[in-house]
RNA sequence: GGGCCUAUAGCUCAGUUGGUUAGAGCGCACGCCUGAUAAGCGUGAGGUCGAUAGUUCAAAUCUAUCUAGGCCCA
């Protein structure tokens, strides 16, 4: 007889081979048909809300890494938010307007956008947009990502973009826009105004020159022992066009400056390029008279060399002494640093040039003449004047056109501003950061840093692909009409007809019927042709999205985005609300860290590192990318390479074969009519429950505090060590050998579906395909829901907590460990090869002897061994000592007795049975049903 | 150049307020089993805690500098 035959050996039709690439597919189709996600909302719809507010990606190419990760982490918070019993709807977004779809738009019709409208455009934009939202529609869904996906919120939607121009319309209201002047970067032959994006740096030779600039206020005061003489403080630049728009002569704070004699004349320098300048300069004999600081000048007055105008001696920290001369020639009109260094001393951003580049009229000299062939006069003015020390040219790396390669100029326009002040919006977000709650806790000092020192917000851009700025202006008076009540008035036909009305229609249509002009009481208006910065758009989601929709709230519960958007959409969104609602939009802001390669470094097309997401789900599967995303610390950065993803799908494995063989050993459980009662469970499947408790508490308080790494070492722990390594190889005597309705059986059987059916709902949120692929294998007790995303996490039962079993068994494990290094050294000798093969003699101290006897009869099952004998110090010592625990020693043997052909333990009661003469008493009771 | 952050075994992570010989799992090596089998079990070898200098009786842990890397600015 095939003694095989009568064992309940594990069955199961779950496979052991994932198949992911191929099984996910099934399951999202599964989960559309049942229209899960319409399911989960219906059962939650009355609970208390979680609400993840989900910053909306730019609608522009393939999902990467990084949108992967952002929107698995996202998945995993709300999944597991629905299963600590909230309401917790997903909302996902898009970012569609802005220049990076423009730009491509741009580069798709070449010369011929010229040609077009701005209304074709604007529809190629919104087409463009349109199909990468479908695109990275499916990829996200691919994902396993739960949410609305057939009701996303777009930023182009008509309502949406009717919600922008209100917005718009409450800070015109709180008086924080204003209209001011920035430098741009310009490109006087296309005439329009360029991103950082269009602008393409390449070598260029530009005139190199050393100018003087007298000093007229009386620097005697301040350094007396220059009292007197013919001073001038030197500057150095390589646009000699920007200097008769010079306001200013920059110093380092912390540089030390120097007065140098020359002849007659003294010039003031950096001492740091002392001797270089004077060698540019050719100047052999000079002589330093006095050594100060930068401060000292401060407020001292130059002459402008051929204009009647001052310039000021200013302190600013951009100062470098790389080259020049410390001194920086200060165009607050022409440069961003000297841009920013104007509004602190209040210099006007003066910028004579006009759209082609040329000189205005207000130029002197100049007037009317190109800007690049100005660099030659203003060299020959200078030079008439004596002002001119030194010329030269150099090559240098300078911003030029990205469409007709022009080189371009630094320009100040007309922009419309946010105030930080007038409204006192800075003070009121920095008060707002201090009541969100920022995780981990330095984004705070990263976003309060930002907020603190950044300039007022430039919302205006010269471009097509957005929302328009919604202000008029009188054609006779040039009065701006910027008010509430009209901006609502045109966001209600926005919403209506979208904002392309803004293109198609007259001022007159858009306007209230009968608006005067309050100035001068004209009738004829122009509109504003400047359209919003994107970050308006996304940071008013708060509006558009969730006070928009009912299933969401103000504020939010959380924010969750890469940590770049300490600059960009939390920065954008914190000040719009603050502003317009008086408060952070969110409670708390997670962030994460970026995508990186296996040595730490930035993927990038051009280093060849970049994996995408596409690539691991048809090679791995989507769950292995979500396992990644649960096992990296995503605080920092986050690490991505094949050997981690081998890792990775290793531990997968392992977890999955962990549920397929509880599975397998489950075949015959029904949980209705073969539970066993705690009380009367086996000690051994008390502490797997216990131990299951202390990972319920575990993983609950790991979700709750996003410690999504820590939930995956758990779980993978203890599917290896607990389970697979410990407790599911105890039982498989127990399980396969008993008879099928034993308690002993149903006793472990009860343990493990406990374990399984709680372990099975812990890992959904991370899992979701394969959790759910177990779940339909689970036996029912007639509760089961019909996904596992549709239960609840299992709580933790304080009745299965036993310390004291706990700690009793911490001391059996330990001789357990000690056993098998014993088991070890015996194998090695050939003395044996299964475990069960082994007969073991234990000689123990008196404390320990007193303990082990009282498990006695159960030593070998929790060893794995055919015979255990224990022996009191004293009665003997064994070859193998424990380094362990004090005092042990240990002996293996062959086991006596003959090998029972049925359960394979070596028993002396082997032979005794006349029908059974191959087999031990215990299987013959099995086998005869006894 | 500035702000914020990171660095513990080949990989992913632990490491309380400084306190014995720095831990876990995976991987690797070797062995066992063939009743979880494209599985399972056991044993073992892996670390100058990024570097240097300090504070201290004592530093992975505190301080400074440096190196490498990331994000955001300039």
């Amino acid at each position: 007889m095939d003694y095989k035959d009568t064992l309940n050996l594990p069955r199961t039709e779950f496979p052991m081979k994932a198949n992911l690439s191929q099984r996910e597919p099934e399951i999202l189709k599964e989960w559309e048909i049942e229209q899960l996600y319409n399911k989960i909302k219906e059962i939650t719809k009355d609970r208390e809300k979680y609400i993840l507010h989900d910053g909306p990606p730019y609608a522009n190419g393939h999902i990467h890494m990084g949108t992967a990760l952002n929107k698995i982490l996202k998945d995993i918070i709300v999944k597991s938010k629905v299963m600590t019993g909230f309401n917790s709807d997903y909302v996902p977004g898009w970012d569609c307007h802005g220049l990076p779809i423009e730009h491509e738009i741009d580069k798709k019709l070449g010369e011929k956008k010229r040609s077009m409208s701005i209304l074709e455009i604007r529809t190629l934009c919104r087409e463009y947009a349109k199909k990468f939202i479908d695109i990275q529609r499916n990829e996200f869904r691919r994902l396993g990502v739960f949410g609305e996906w057939d009701n996303p919120y777009l930023t182009m939607d008509y309502k949406y973009v009717a919600t922008i121009v209100r917005e718009f319309g409450k800070f015109v209201d709180t008086g924080s826009v204003y209209k001011g002047k920035k430098p741009v970067h310009w490109c006087p032959s296309c005439r329009t105004a360029l991103a950082e994006a269009e602008v393409e740096y390449q070598e260029r030779k530009s005139p190199s020159i050393y100018v003087k600039f007298p000093v007229i206020s009386d620097i005697g005061k301040v350094l007396p022992a220059l009292t007197g003489q013919r001073i001038s403080v030197l500057i150095w630049t390589t646009t000699p066009w920007t200097i008769p728009a010079n306001l200013a002569i920059a110093l380092h704070p912390d540089f030390t400056y120097v007065a140098v004699k020359v002849g007659d004349e003294t010039f003031i320098l950096a001492d740091g390029l002392l001797e270089a300048t004077m060698k540019t300069l050719g100047i052999v004999q000079y002589k330093v008279t006095e050594r100060f600081s930068s401060s000292k000048l401060e407020g001292l007055r130059c002459r402008h060399p051929f204009i009647d105008r001052e310039s000021l001696l200013i302190l600013g920290n951009h100062v470098t002494l790389d080259a020049g001369t410390g001194c920086v020639h200060t165009a607050p009109g022409h440069g961003q640093e000297d841009y920013e260094i104007g509004l602190k001393y209040g210099l006007e951003i003066y910028a004579p040039v006009n759209d082609e580049g040329r000189f205005t009229d207000d130029v002197e000299f100049f007037a009317g003449e190109f800007v690049f062939d100005a660099n030659k006069s203003v060299n020959k003015k200078l030079d008439e004047v004596g002002a001119l020390l030194k010329e030269e040219s150099i090559s240098h790396s300078y911003p030029h056109c990205w469409r007709c390669k022009n080189p371009i100029v630094f320009r100040s326009t007309e922009q419309w501003f946010i105030s930080m002040e007038k409204n006192r919006l800075r003070e009121k977000a920095l008060e707002s950061i201090d009541r969100v709650k920022w995780i981990p806790s330095w984004g705070k000092d990263r976003i309060y840093g930002m907020i603190e020192n950044r300039p007022d917000w430039c919302i205006s851009r010269q471009r097509a692909w957005g929302v328009p700025i919604t202000v008029f202006y009188c054609n006779s008076c040039s009065y701006t009409l910027a008010k509430k009540e009209i901006i609502d008035y045109v966001s209600d036909q926005f919403e209506k007809e979208g904002s392309n009305v803004w293109f198609s229609k007259e001022a007159k249509e858009l306007l209230p019927p009968g608006t005067k002009c309050p100035e001068c009481n004209g009738s004829d208006f122009k509109k504003e042709m400047d359209i919003l910065d994107v970050w308006f758009d996304s940071g008013v989601s708060y509006a558009a999205v969730l006070e928009g929709r009912d299933c969401l709230k103000f504020p939010a519960d959380i924010y969750l985005e890469g940590s770049d958007q300490h600059r960009g959409w939390f920065h954008s969104s914190l000040l719009t609300s603050v502003n317009n609602r008086g408060s952070a939009p969110y409670e708390s802001v997670l962030t994460h860290g970026f995508v990186v390669d296996g040595q730490g470094k930035k993927m990038s097309k051009s280093s060849g590192n970049v994996i995408a997401p596409d690539e691991i789900i048809n090679k791995y599967g989507a769950e292995i990318l979500r396992l990644w995303v649960a096992a990296e610390d995503y605080r920092d950065d986050i690490r991505i390479s094949e050997e981690i993803l081998k890792r990775l799908s290793e531990a997968y494995r392992r977890i999955r074969n962990t549920c397929r063989y509880i599975l397998g050993n489950l075949y015959d459980f029904d949980p209705l009519r073969d539970k066993v009662e705690y009380k009367d469970l086996l000690e051994i499947d008390r502490l797997s429950l216990h131990r299951l408790q202390k990972l319920i508490i575990r993983i609950r308080d790991a979700y709750d505090s996003f410690s999504f790494h820590t939930i995956y070492h758990s779980l993978h722990n203890f599917c290896v060590v607990d389970m697979s390594a410990f407790y599911l190889d105890v039982l498989k005597d127990r399980l396969y050998i008993s008879l099928p309705g034993s308690r002993e059986r149903r006793s472990a059987q009860t343990a493990i579906y406990e374990i399984l059916s709680s372990i099975v709902r812990l890992m959904a949120p991370i899992l979701s395909f394969t959790s759910e692929e177990v779940w339909k294998y689970i036996p029912s007790d007639g509760t089961k829901e019909g996904s596992v995303h549709l239960s609840q996490f299992p709580a933790a039962n304080r009745d299965c907590i036993d310390e004291e079993l706990a700690t009793r068994w911490d001391t059996l494990l330990k001789v357990r460990g000690e056993v098998s290094r014993a088991l070890e050294s015996a194998r090695r000798d050939k003395t044996i090869g299964h475990s069960l093969d082994a007969e073991v003699n234990l000689y123990v101290p008196e404390k320990l002897y007193g303990f082990l006897k009282s498990y006695i009869d159960d030593l070998k099952s929790i060893f794995i061994v055919s015979k255990v004998n224990l022996f009191n110090n004293g009665e003997g010592n064994g070859e193998f000592k424990s380094e362990e625990v004090d005092g042990l020693s240990i002996n293996v043997g062959q086991a006596p007795g003959k090998k029972c052909e049925r359960c394979w333990i070596y028993d002396p009661t082997v032979g005794d049975d006349g029908k059974h003469i191959t087999i031990c008493q215990r299987c013959v009771d099995a086998i005869e049903g006894t």
